[in-house]
DNA sequence: TTGTACGCGTTATCAA
DNA sequence: TTGATAACGCGTACAA
């Protein structure tokens, strides 16, 4: 009564589950009357195959495991819709799964996902520089990754970045072009590989300049809004910079918050600058200059190369790095 | 070779393959040494006991589904932030997809998911008025469904909301006070239970403070933005509201922006306030009253509601609706 | 504490 | 065009 499954309906229907699972799979082999009939009863009594008897069956999920180190921000929510328009297309599902920047959630939820829960990965990484051993794995179980965004090097898989050297690099020329001269870089984690280009970018354009590079100019900030605060207050009464290039958005709002109780004019006496996917940006007071990557965009590609790993199964096929295209929009915030 | 599983160990291992099985359930009936082989050999080799399979036997698939309007949005990326922490603390993991308010997506979606795929469902939904018999038939498969924000009434089920109409209430208390009298309220679908809510508070503040209340002043907007933008153009230079109350939060970013190309002064000439969960409130140009929902809060409710449920399970349970409080951030666009 | 044997619901293969 | 049957990989009575 309530649990129905092929095997009653062949009784009731007297057909053979064979027939009834044809009907279900657009199978060519069966007749248009018995499909209709059977598709009939099943409206009527609210059957639908289930989906872990013939995800066991035909050992494939239609599911797309998307892992991100969080998901409240404007770069990871619209790449995860991105993502989702070309899932949905191919009647794949998404199982989201949010690291927090934490090392080990990360290696936990690959792991789980290394025995047939999802039949690829799209993730951000966390940016661990450790043992990565657990993504090799996948490999071997034929369970294909492609990297967005945060990528690790030793990790042979496609992936999808934007010309963050290139765009830092001409952030911080254009400070240096508006006047500043005392440029402060603000990363959160200097180790990540994304952190680690945006700085070079930073440097190589100081050095172009011939403005000597400043260790101390390069402000290490965490997670926690209120650390962040701290430390930015910190370096804008000690230190005082007159730009800020920041390499994450949530680290130009701190500084946005700091200036706003210091009575720091911006631009005046300072100019930000910061890699940023916020819509509203223009709206900000004042007017954030930013670097926006396509957020959606990735999502778009890094699905679609997904779909190509999954479907080119077999076929020797080298893994490459896309790179899309940041642009640059420069407003009051520094000085445009 | 490649695909390894519970015989073959067993195989390998010279043990029956229940008591392999047992050593990946936390089960009490097996040796401490034999357990420990066990897991070594299957760390050694890479096993993971397979879901698919798992779940085809207890019929658990410790999936949660979550369906909402859309992802990159400030509200909805907090309460899944929410959600999802809730779920991760019980082992569950996030199924998540996106109706773009089309009814009909919504319906595929759950209709997809009446066969085992999840074992819960949260969701906050399109608003569509008409027939909910999707929805029903999940109950009778054991399904549970948990709604937030956006509810539909005639639908049984725990319901998490917040107090809509008495913020909507004080919010246009609030502009009428600071001088406003001709406010408009802007809303995307008249039709949502939720829009109506939020405009009775509106209309009975208007009432209680002997304001006529004019159609003209309620404003239908679209999804597109484009065409919010050119809706609104037009009511600010032809009607000329002094006080906007936006039910969402994107049509006050949209009232900005025409603002800003029209030149008309926000608070001066024009006084804002919106339902928003938007962080960065304080810093837009000028600051942006707001009507902050506790999203966050919001998806750890639902969460845990719908895992007293599954939980539950046999119990005789009324659902209940729970109510959670906005809070009002009086700030400088309506005066403050 | 361990093993045997069956079934979860589906689909692919083969035969009719 | 249809039907019988054997897997898919696991967990759980039940027996030992």
């Amino acid at each position: 009564m309530d649990n129905i499954n092929i095997k009653k309906m062949a009784k009731e229907l007297n057909i053979s589950t064979s027939t009834i699972s044809r009907a279900f799979n657009g199978s060519p082999d069966i007749n248009k009357d018995t499909k209709e009939k059977i598709l009939a009863f099943a409206r009527e009594h609210n059957f639908l195959p289930n989906h872990y008897a013939s995800n066991l069956r035909d050992k494939k999920s239609h599911t797309l495991a998307v892992i991100v180190p969080e998901i409240a921000n404007d770069f990871f929510s619209q790449a995860i819709n991105g993502i989702e328009e070309v899932a949905r297309k191919k009647g794949f599902y998404i199982l989201l799964y949010r690291t927090d920047d934490i090392f080990e959630k990360e290696v936990s939820f690959v792991n789980y996902l290394n025995n047939g829960k999802a039949d690829g990965i799209i993730m951000s990484v966390s940016g661990e520089a450790s043992d990565h051993n657990y993504l090799k794995k996948l490999s071997q179980k034929n369970v294909p990754v492609v990297f967005f965004d945060r990528v690790y090097e030793d990790i042979e898989a496609a992936k999808v970045t934007t010309n963050d050297y290139d765009s830092s690099f001409a952030a911080t020329e254009h400070l240096i072009e508006t006047g500043c001269q005392k440029i402060a870089y603000l990363v959160v984690n200097k180790s990540i590989s994304i952190g680690k280009v945006r700085m070079q970018g930073y440097i190589d354009a100081l050095q172009k300049h011939h403005i000597p590079f400043d260790d101390n100019l390069v402000i290490d900030c965490s997670n926690d809004e209120k650390v962040n605060y701290n430390i930015l207050s910190k370096v804008l009464t000690e230190i005082k910079p007159d730009g800020i290039f920041s390499s994450v958005e949530r680290l130009a709002f701190a500084t946005y918050y700091v200036c706003n109780d210091l009575g720091i004019d911006i631009p005046g006496t300072l100019k930000v600058i910061s890699f940023s996917s916020l819509g509203i940006a223009p709206l900000l007071c004042p007017a954030l200059s930013t670097i926006t990557q396509p957020a959606y965009e990735m999502g778009i590609k890094a699905a679609t190369l997904l779909f190509e790993e999954l479907e080119k199964k077999g076929q020797v096929h080298h893994k490459k790095e896309h790179v899309l295209k940041s642009k640059l929009y420069i407003r009051k915030s520094s000085g445009g």
